[in-house]
DNA sequence: TTGCTCCTCACGTCACGTGAGGTGGC
DNA sequence: TTGCTCCTCACGTCACGTGAGGTGGC
């Protein structure tokens, strides 16, 4: 039976002396003796614990979680509670720590594709990563019903090209025609753009949006606010067209 | 112009109204007016910087570097070292969150393979879950020299029964007996197996072990110390069979 | 005797939560 | 006048870190 001082229990388990002493006060580890300056003398019973102190602590448990596991007589009834307890959380922090590092992406793009960044056009991003679920979610709705329609479109040209069958690609362009119209209508009527200079948002009109340059999440405008003229920052419009104040 | 109360800022920004007095206590929103008995009146301009601060706050940024963006002149140059030190935080955070969900389920594990259970007794997983890289890195080197022994092994057994070929599988039984002697030997000679009734840390005879019950993890073996026999759980042996107190 | 370790206070951390006790504004 | 909101202290959180000032033990 060997004794260990603090620092000694410190060095094995790979903490700090203040950790120890802090384990003491707590109640969680008290050492198995006293030396007459005072000194607090530990055993290897203590040593034992104090690594499965250490690595509870490492599995996240709270200070207050392992000294109840400590405490209770019948440990088998509270550890699976603490463990579907602590599993729960940490899978909440998980995705907590991902949905940041999104926001950093976000951020992170933003800051890359303005030319003249501010610390105010941060709110731009904000508000249009915050609809950005609901833009997706309308962007799948409309790839979803472009799907038989371009399925249509392919299986006409190749019957025209192999079987000479031109009656399908003009079925294919009646039906495509009007469905262009009625989508990018939608569309539009959907979306509303934030200009980078005065952070106004904005609905063009259709026919300088449909025209106009534009990259995935962004279309070259003019802002009808401060008039100025460039790419803007496409977002989900929640009235969907409506006029209000 | 609208003017909102402490309040008003706080719901629409989805915050407490202790959040918004706290910010401006920390010089990062300041009202832009006080009405005569005292009262913080928030300008739009105030509600938007409010609503960036969130933003910020949310992507895990701490008070003091949104207050150094909204102090520089030139935010550009300190915001991306600012996302650079927040992603790597963040993905620090998002590793040891991983690793503290891997303890809690060898925790939850153990709890179930061992049938009386004892705080005591997770002393014996943490010494397992430290070693279980070396374990596993051993048992990787095993499976490896293993591939060519049973390659040779079904070529042989193919080629005697299609081609008539029984030498070749002389040579596999010449090659495989002797390598499973050395490969078993080396395996206990770099293992060891703790008691779950006294903790003790031994290294069981070979005949035992070899012939002993068994599951991945644990073995049926006799412990030197208090004599009881029973499923004990494996780990690396750190001195790899040579003796120390 | 000299370093080194350990001791006990006691304040600081970070972004607020939570009262207490008082007042403004509709 | 009555609710409701807001105000300013000021303590608490969680697991220690970090001194200050003093002492034990080799």
């Amino acid at each position: 039976m060997s004794k260990y001082t603090t620092g000694e229990i410190a060095k094995r388990c790979g903490v700090s002396v203040r950790t120890v002493q802090y384990y003491d006060d707590r109640g969680i580890l008290a050492p198995s003796e006293l030396s007459e300056g005072g000194r607090r003398m530990y055993s290897d019973a203590d040593l034992k614990r104090m690594q499965i102190i250490c690595f509870l602590r490492d599995a996240g448990l709270s200070i207050g979680s392992i000294s109840a596991l400590f405490a209770e007589k019948n440990p088998e009834s509270i550890i699976s509670v603490l463990l579907d307890e602590q599993e729960k959380a940490l899978k909440e922090e998980l995705s907590e720590c991902q949905e940041k590092l999104e926001r950093i992406e976000g951020i992170r793009r933003w800051v890359k594709s303005v030319d003249d960044f501010s610390v105010e056009s941060i709110g731009d991003i904000a508000y249009a990563m915050k609809q950005k679920n609901k833009l997706s979610k309308m962007c799948w709705t409309m790839v979803l019903t472009g799907i038989p329609v371009t399925a249509l479109q392919w299986t006409s040209i190749v019957l025209w090209i192999t079987q000479g069958l031109w009656w399908l690609f003009v079925i294919w362009a009646a039906v495509a025609i009007p469905w262009g119209i009625v989508i990018s209508a939608y569309y539009f009527r959907h979306v509303a753009y934030i200009c980078p200079e005065c952070h106004e948002v904005f609905k063009p009109r259709f026919k300088e949006a449909f025209w106009a340059y534009h990259t995935p999440r962004m279309r070259r405008l003019t802002c009808p606010k401060c008039g100025r003229k460039g790419l803007c920052v496409e977002v989900f419009d929640e009235m969907g067209g409506k006029k209000n104040g």
